[in-house]
DNA sequence: CGAAGTCAGAATTTCGACAAAATCTCTCCC
DNA sequence: GGGAGAGATTTTGTCGAAATTCTGACTTCG
């Protein structure tokens, strides 16, 4: 009767829940960094067959998120903290260019959406737990729709897709580290600070404050992963 | 005996094979853009079963070359002139920024590459035909190698991956509209001033001239684009 | 004692057939 | 004459098995 009957299970196809799901476990981290992806054992765990399975895997390895070696299967992407490095520098840099086009190209609506997207974010708790870390699932929610409002004025589709990209690598070193990312710190005022120079049309400001915010996360993040990988 | 027997035809699987020459058929222009893609046909006419295809096809949605409707099968990407707009902006953005990184990061090596880059480009002419334009494939190599020379050192390797993908797509653009690309306009002295500007370590020129060469050769494209296309 | 060659075992890749979904066509009714 | 609906056709998505390739251990030779 409904439109969506299910919140879940309302894949059009086995090949995309495949992908779906592989996906979110390796980016919560629950498949190890070079872990090898034997076929069979995933089609048993998956329950599906060879093909929508071999599907899902290469449709992750375009993405970056797997490795393919020819005649020899698939792996999962690896992650050493030298990687992190490479990741945070292009996030930074591609982020800092699509905010200061967004801020130079951005109309009223696109003020207004910001604003907005502000706001929710600060009106939720980060932590569901008031003393020991417990993500939020809505604080995430309009965590990245907040980022997404900052830059979604640049007029460059292809960039977008890019950092959004961008994004889920780096939440997948986060899940890696489980950093708690609780530290002694003022998320809500930075995103206040970048926000209110994006506003201001300040786009130089805005860009070292945006790419302040990600090197201080990515730090915090190569940290935790060095120490415990050595 | 040697290693490299054929320098064709040394594609370990088929999927591979198939994925690069349909990619390849895309990127030319043989393939118009929004044509359907039926598996039988794709796979009779490239000698293949239904599952390498399906893994190419599969693998150019995820780059973006095709698209992909469940269940309805697979398209060859739209490729319409306010894309290409978008394109184009993406591409000035990421590869500005990562021009400008270059610069601030590059070392000797990065020099010597990039003059080095520069004067095999400029020993070569661009057309083989010097009455009308005849594509030189060397020159093609080179150009596309000082192009990577400048961005190298900015030691983002997603981003310069991000750049390569934007750089095909345009080369797409570019057959489509079968742009002569042979206008008067010296395209030799633009990379020298780029060239110049980026070894004198003057970041914002470089990304200015930088960008000027793309988006005049996009004006060219779109134009010719909009006038066969409506 | 070390290195190259060889041979089973395991895994990946590919093929052909089956099932499910969508598109098309033709008919029937308003 | 036009639109809705049922059936046939085409096309996609999936499965299980065959063929090719890699891995690892054992043997043999220098």
């Amino acid at each position: 009767m409904s439109q969506a009957a299910s919140s879940e299970g309302r894949d059009p196809t086995l090949a995309t829940a495949v992908h779906r799901r592989l996906r979110e476990d390796i980016l919560s981290g629950r498949l190890a960094p070079g872990l090898k992806l034997k076929l069979r054992d995933l089609a048993e765990s998956y329950g599906a067959g060879a093909s929508p399975m071999r599907e899902a895997l290469s449709k992750l390895a375009a993405e970056g998120l797997a490795e393919r070696l020819e005649h020899r299967g698939f792996r999962v992407a690896a992650a050493a903290p030298s990687q992190l490095e490479g990741l945070i520098r292009s996030r930074v840099l591609a982020e800092c260019a699509a905010l200061q086009e967004s801020i130079r190209l951005g109309d009223a609506a696109w003020e207004d959406a910001l604003v907005l997207a502000e706001h929710r974010l600060n009106r939720l708790a980060r932590s569901l737990d008031s003393h020991r870390f417990a993500t939020n699932p809505e604080w995430e929610a309009c965590h990245l729709r907040f980022h997404q409002a900052l830059l979604e004025a640049c007029g460059a589709p292809q960039l977008l897709a890019f950092c959004d990209r961008l994004r889920e690598e780096a939440r997948r070193y986060r899940a890696l580290a489980n950093t708690v990312a609780y530290p002694d710190r003022d998320v809500a005022a930075e995103h206040a600070a970048i926000a209110r120079a994006a506003l201001d049309r300040d786009a130089e400001t805005a860009a070292a404050l945006l790419a302040q915010h990600y090197e201080r996360t990515g730090a915090f993040v190569g940290a935790d992963l060095g120490r415990r990988a050595g």
